[in-house]
DNA sequence: TGCTGATCTGACACCGCTTGCAGAGCAGAT
DNA sequence: ATCTGCTCTGCAAGCGGTGTCAGATCAGCA
């Protein structure tokens, strides 16, 4: 069995009660008590127990990361940057999972969740999923990654603000028929790539260009989503020169359809993304950058502020600055337009 | 306040004994009496207190994943396996991370560990650690990926082989002058790298060729130290015909060093890689993919079957299979060799 | 009818910690 | 000398379950 603090309170001669005000830095104990029972803590090893701690206090002293992906570099990135900050906290971080791949969208409920943190951090859910509404509305501590809600302290890029930047690039290089290739089709819950597309028609409109419907294709925001999008987009009879996908994933599986079709990017055809993965470095692919990981950290730092553990976070709003990424896949059209 | 047991067995009429044993299952309780009180915590959204069930049983209900890194494709999956297997099991997945990039390894003692899990998974740590060992030989479940252990649920790829795979791969092809970017070149406590750079010495000795120390460069199994580590090899007098990279990141990292250099890939120079990240297929490299998603949902089947959660995996054995998927970054050798 | 053993249920003592409350000790004010 | 108002400490009542134990009920059987 585990240390208690029945044993560190005998051993340093106080009652449990002093042990746990001394060990916890509560005021009105005398400097050599804490003293004395923080040495005996010490040599006997002792490791409050949390669930006794969490049962008789009520906080969890843990935060939970509620996320639809877990494996996908963004969602593994904001993870990341969250956990630096629970870390730091000395948090518990609790992973849910909801709905990967095969299986059903599962929110928690605010029950479920409540019992076993002090707050979460919902990653990229659609914000009116009512199964995600019901979890705002609940007087849970929540902090948001990837799309804005009053109320609630957030943190996202300004999604039509990047598409714009983006769709700019392709019209300042001279590009006039550019198609994007879209998350899904079916009246997506997802905001990001409502906002995505008005921000891509509105750089369009603002040099006369009328959004052509045949130019839009749905990538899934996967890389095989985004390959097979570009295929599409290839057969059309009157191509595009140039692509803008709404993320780096499914601009990478657009440059393999290029491949594949032996065309280069850069060359026969511009392709742009959204997102600054690693990747695209690698494979020269232009893209609209956002900071990641900071957002993970920010997000994170939100919510323990709510919660009264730490101070809030410097920056004081959650729109985060995204920029344009300059590579090789993006270039003037083949025969200027 | 959330609704206590008390509560349903009062609704339900009956002991809190009682439901406590309805709800989970247990045996001696009348058919029409659990009826009565799963009806009672159903209407009432009755979610049993984990703190308190903890407390007063000794089991969690949850289990630790300990890791270097979180971002990192290679471990963002194997989590995402490993959520897999807890989710279905119903059990809370902790997220513990040791040593990101600038904090020092803090691998969790085993007090602290058992007070918040029933086990814990082991990503990618050196085996030999003493933290680690510590964990090992403490009377805690604990199932390993990425390295194998005498006694302990493992689950990895033959190292040495795959490299033997890799390696044997720039054979087949003509080359003979054959690098290899390993991790860190410190007396590395990861067997991985010393695994993976034995298969390489094998591989080339099958062939009657002596390992040449000039053509061991170190990237630290990050993109940024592959590329460095190419660079050196390119500034080599006598430069290789090929490169074993000992995982893909590091892969990626040596072919962006090439095109700065204004080199093709599988035209002037050979690169391989090991892991099959998702990016190779999109850059076009060759790699010896390992089955990582399912490593970890594997290491954490073998860990619940330890924990008599559930029954053990079928595969019996922890060691995968690799396969070598052959790509555009390698060809035969410029001049035959 | 009286026993036996199996099934079902409730009482209650914990699990290990937190926290309100009260009491003790003591310095300064009255 | 008495009163105040601190600081410091211990007592004990929970927090919400689990699990042991014993009692009750009842079918089967001698």
């Amino acid at each position: 069995m585990a240390v208690t603090i029945r044993e560190v309170a005998e051993s340093a001669g106080v009652s449990t009660a002093t042990v746990s005000r001394a060990l916890r830095g509560l005021p009105y104990v005398d400097d050599a008590t804490r003293l004395r029972v923080l040495a005996a803590a010490a040599s006997l090893d002792y490791v409050v127990s949390p669930s006794a701690s969490r049962l008789a206090s009520g906080r969890t002293g843990s935060i939970a990361v509620i996320t639809p992906f877990i494996a996908r570099w963004f969602f593994s990135t904001v993870l990341s940057g969250v956990e630096q900050v629970t870390h730091d906290a000395g948090l518990d971080l609790l992973l849910l999972g909801v709905g990967d791949p095969d299986r059903p969208s599962e929110v928690p409920t605010e029950q479920r969740l409540r019992q076993r943190a002090d707050g979460a951090i919902i990653v990229a859910l659609p914000a009116d999923d009512p199964d995600v509404q019901a979890l705002l509305h609940a007087n849970l501590p929540v902090s948001i990654v990837g799309s804005l809600v009053p109320d609630v302290p957030c943190v996202a890029i300004d999604d039509a603000e990047a598409a714009r930047k983006a769709t700019a690039h392709l019209l300042n290089l001279g590009h006039r028929r550019i198609a994007v290739i879209s998350g899904s089709r079916s009246g997506s819950i997802y905001t990001t790539q409502e906002h995505r597309y008005r921000g891509y028609c509105d750089a369009l409109s603002a040099v006369g260009i009328e959004p052509d419907p045949t130019l839009v294709a749905f990538g899934q925001f996967t890389r095989e989503g985004g390959e097979q999008a570009m295929v599409e987009l290839l057969n059309l009879t009157h191509m595009p020169t140039a692509v803008f996908c709404m993320s780096d994933e499914m601009a990478f599986g657009a440059l393999v359809a290029l491949r594949r079709r032996g065309l280069v990017a850069g060359v026969d055809l511009s392709v742009i993304g959204i997102d600054g993965h690693p990747q695209a470095e690698v494979i020269d692919l232009t893209t609209v950058e956002q900071p990641v990981e900071s957002m993970g950290r920010f997000a994170a730092e939100s919510l323990l502020a709510v919660l009264g553990v730490t101070a809030p976070p410097e920056r004081a709003t959650g729109l985060v600055p995204t920029r344009l990424v300059s590579r090789g896949s993006t270039a003037p059209p083949r025969d200027g337009g």
